[in-house]
DNA sequence: ACAAACCCTACTTTTTTTATAGGTTTTATA
DNA sequence: TATAAAACCTATAAAAAAAGTAGGGTTTGT
């Protein structure tokens, strides 16, 4: 019954690409007074793959959180202090939006097809609530707080 | 650049099968004084395909929220209070864990391959809280909320 | 000049989600 | 008791998203 278990495992997590991005920060982090790290390091240290980190870096580098060197001897460094970096950033960059529904999303919202009149939809309004709540976790966490715990 | 946006729209967030089961939830919980409800017209009402709304009901059958009569004059009806249907209760069911990580899942657990120790991992013990905060949110809210909406 | 390292784009594969199809069983009722 | 209406069930197909791969381009220290 393997199988069944594995089906439930992965839905509405994290991707890997967000929760490699969350391990690649708290590397940097760690080693944020060694000057530039290696792509290589983070991904051996990990066991992730090198190219589908490359990427992922590439994509927290041009959201602003990391700089980069490049030829020999380069590598990527933190710019960013720990505690300026909320999950609710990262999570947004790598795997969208946070809220449950399209039609409560503030940075990528949408209306609902099957919805008449959203103003009177109780699943919206509930929805709008859970996504408040949720955002002040996410927002309230940092990286800081995963570096303090390692 | 629309193409972009509606990448953007529908990752993380709940699947439209979760999102229907609170429609049809929500108007079981306004017609439950009605006797039974056709899936046609639940599916009629949001504009949803039958046939997949009918494997979703059968899903909330078995799961214990719904009651069915088969033959003419069949149809489907609540048979627990709205109260006591919290989202995290659905939204398990029919999305999977609520946890952002495997390794921090109360219901559906695995360890990450790439944590050589789970205890001293940073992630892991900031994704507890996460989860724990938000499943309170989650647990605390019900169908009834929803309905008081409407 | 060379090799090390990041940069960039496109592509392929795998997994998950979203349906659809086609029948079986049950039940009210004419 | 025949009929039609409705839920029940399983399998499969199509579409979308996530995960991973490929291959070269560019920069830079030695």
């Amino acid at each position: 019954m393997g199988w069944f278990k594995e089906l439930l495992y992965f839905c509405k997590m994290l991707s890997k690409k967000t929760k490699y991005a969350f391990h690649a920060l708290t590397y940097l982090g760690k080693h944020k007074d060694d000057g530039s790290v290696l792509i290589q390091d983070i991904a051996a240290e990990h066991g992730i793959s090198h190219k589908f980190l490359e990427n992922i870096l590439l994509e927290l580098k041009k959201a602003g959180f990391l700089g980069s060197k490049k030829g020999k001897g380069g590598g990527y460094y933190l710019i960013k202090e720990p505690k300026d970096i909320p999950l609710s950033r990262i999570i947004r960059l790598l795997d969208g939006p946070i809220a449950l529904l399209p039609c409560v999303s503030l940075n990528y919202y949408e209306a609902c097809e099957e919805c008449k009149d959203q103003e009177k939809c109780g699943l919206n309004q509930v929805m709008i609530q859970v996504r408040d709540e949720t955002l002040n976790i996410l927002e309230n966490k940092t990286l800081s707080d995963i570096l303090d715990k390692e």
